[in-house]
DNA sequence: TGTACATCAGTGAACGCGCGTTCACTGATGTAC
DNA sequence: TGTACATCAGTGAACGCGCGTTCACTGATGTAC
């Protein structure tokens, strides 16, 4: 076994925390054991403990960690709508409804957050506003208020969209759905342009 | 132990139908276990096989069933667009959002679906057409195509909200979700009035 | 009318398995002398 | 330069527990004779 240099527990971390984003959201949070958890990560079960206190530990750091990202990448689209209408585009795509496990957290797991320990659901909590944030920041900075309620309607259209077109088995009926939240989240955008 | 009359096993069947319906819904699939499901039902696990072939089989029939009872309720509203902004109203309030073992199976379960096997998935779907119908009868019986797709958009955008509302921690956050919610709703729905 | 047997919904213990978590141990390297 | 020891990330077996599923059994009633 090697002596590791100064950074290394930190990146087995690291690389804990995004090996498990992409199991939790593939198979779900009770559907992830801490065994496979590790083995994704090319651990065994035992080093866990020196990483995370417990799994919510690790649930609730790896929430954070997505929502943060998340929201990073809505805050740093290029100004104005237009990016918006791009992100809504990418979002309700055959690509990201398809491959879950590098896709939106909320999308894999949204319906699971309410069973979670108070960590987990706080950070959550907070990530969502800050996503709410950076969604209301894009479409008008001088009406917050109005903003934010837009940002919220979208937000939740978006995901709602995203999961029922995975839980589809009817192809055709996927590709209908996937249509239907993108002309709705546009002709929700366009309201107050 | 007493002989039953000849309704006795279909009773039985049914109320464990029921009874799981709010265990799955409040405790999630992977998260309800046959021993409670069975013991929600006053029986022991045992019995369980007796009435279903498998875990898979009983959630396929309970999806079913809750989905078929939701499509017939959309479908009994009296006609035209106020029985939708009524029901809207039902579905985003804090009474629904604070009881999901009595609520909407799509927004307790929906991102769990995809992991199901071919029957469950396959009960969903179609359950999720005729939900998609009956709104869309509600809306505009000349437009079948348009209406579908205003159909769907709402669907998921009041799943979304739902399961948002319940996901965050923050009270204040979860009623101000609500509410974008129904007045993104009422705004697609003006939209082709 | 009385007895032996069939029926069958439900019981509860047991199966092998994976869960989250604990812990004694490993072994490659760095440090002390 | 060589040896003894400290460090510490990671290993892998084990803990008690609940999972989905199986199955020998129970016992109240109905039927046959």
């Amino acid at each position: 076994m090697p002596r590791y240099d100064k950074n290394h527990k930190t990146e087995t971390r690291r690389r804990i925390i995004e090996t498990a984003s992409r199991r939790l959201k593939l198979d779900g949070i009770d559907g992830s054991g801490v065994s496979t958890l590790m083995a994704d990560a090319g651990l065994t079960n035992g080093a866990f403990y020196a990483h995370f206190e417990s799994k919510n530990d690790l649930v609730a750091t790896v929430l954070d960690d997505q929502l943060r990202s998340q929201a990073a990448t809505i805050a740093d689209l290029p100004a104005g709508r237009a990016a918006i209408v791009e992100f809504i585009g990418g979002y309700l795509s055959p690509e990201h409804r398809d491959d879950p496990g590098a896709g939106c957290p909320s999308g894999a797991l949204l319906d699971e957050i309410v069973r979670l320990d108070g960590r987990g659901r706080d950070a959550y909590t907070a990530g969502v506003e800050s996503i709410i944030d950076a969604v209301a920041r894009h479409l008008s900075p001088d009406e917050p208020a109005a903003a934010r309620r837009r940002a919220t309607g979208l937000f939740t259209l978006l995901v709602g969209t995203l999961q029922l077109a995975r839980a589809v088995s009817d192809p055709v009926l996927s590709e209908s759905v996937l249509a239907a939240g993108i002309s709705s989240a546009l002709e929700l955008l366009e309201l107050d342009s």
